[in-house]
DNA sequence: GTCTATACCCTGATAGAC
DNA sequence: GTCTATCAGGGTATAGAC
């Protein structure tokens, strides 16, 4: 379902070139941000030169459309393995565990507010589906209204700015903040008083 | 005490090319950010040629410097004058009715995460006073445990992190999220079941 | 499919006239 | 204090050879 998109999409098993350029364009807009990443910084990371990787993709703007979409299918398939449930402190779990991949979505989700950037459509539209999301899996565990008396809604768009925030500190300083500890505790805070399954773990 | 910070500070008046230039440049970096602006757009903006602001600022990571000093002593200005305290759900109140500010504030604070950004180290330490200055205000007024259970620092990193986060997502979609009532929401939660003076007002 | 060459514009910054 | 002139470099994108 997630797996064709163009016609027949050229080289996407593992060490094609398409692929390769996304991977180099990852790291590179991670590291740089949109405005401050050059074509030839991403190409050459990839291998080829400027001119080669717009071969590939005819525009800057286009590299970074094709990354956010492929990012789509990735979370898609994962999502679909694991029979589609969020589970939002499995995800901070393992965002620690890829701190390139958490500043690329910092920084563009961020920087995309500015005027005429070319992902606020993508991101505008990100943040609606997530909280649609969210909320959906937190009414169907604990009803349509929290024992805290705070809506669906309103816990799902508090957990996911919270772990937006919470990223954005943590890559300023990554000793400073606990992010799985806290988004557990915001998430416990939210459903409830001992509500949910197992609490905490650790007594502090 | 914020008063002074050069020997003179040439034309900080109303009207003094330096303000009106650092006005410019707060409103060019909301827009484009800080790669995605350019010294002309600024100039231009500020009414003299680019050549003409160097003269003021001697480079653009000066004005950058300059611009995030200058708001900080406007902060403290302004806290001073309500007498220390930091009242987080006014300044969500506040920022609501400034989008600029509030789009300066997101982009530079993400887009500075990247390599060798020149607002990195105002931003670490910026996020790690104001961790602090929220996590005493707390403690002064509830002690040192709240009542649901969630220690000061804590609830200071998720009420920091959820308004950050809150502030992307609004400037995404602004009618998507309603900032002060969350943030009254989530303190509401975190202090504890009924506590810290009227709770909501509205039913629902 | 990848390269060289190149067009064309924008960038931050300097020198120096007025 | 502000401008014109200018530099050296880098940006995206196109044309066309191989």
């Amino acid at each position: 379902m997630a797996a064709e998109r163009g016609r027949r999409r050229p080289g996407y098993a593992p060490g094609g070139r398409r692929d390769a350029i996304l991977d180099a364009a990852l790291d590179e807009f991670a590291a740089g941000g949109y405005n401050g990443t050059s074509l030839a910084k991403v190409a050459e990371r990839a291998g080829l030169t400027q001119q080669g990787l717009l071969h590939y993709f005819p525009s800057k703007q286009a590299l970074l459309v094709a990354l956010l979409n492929r990012r789509d299918e990735v979370d898609a398939d994962a999502a679909a393995e694991e029979d589609g449930r969020v589970d939002l402190a499995e995800v901070v779990r393992r965002n620690v565990e890829r701190p390139g991949i958490v500043q690329v979505y910092t920084v563009l989700s961020a920087e995309s507010v500015t005027e005429g950037h070319p992902a606020q459509e993508y991101f505008r539209d990100r943040f609606e589906r997530l909280r649609g999301e969210v909320e959906g899996r937190i009414r169907k565990e604990h009803g349509d209204r929290l024992p805290s008396g705070v809506g669906p809604d309103e816990a799902a768009a508090l957990l996911i700015a919270a772990m937006d925030g919470l990223q954005t500190q943590w890559l300023h300083d990554p000793g400073a903040v606990d992010m799985p500890r806290l988004v557990r505790t915001l998430m416990d805070v939210l459903t409830g008083p001992a509500r949910g399954g197992k609490a905490r773990d650790a007594e502090d």
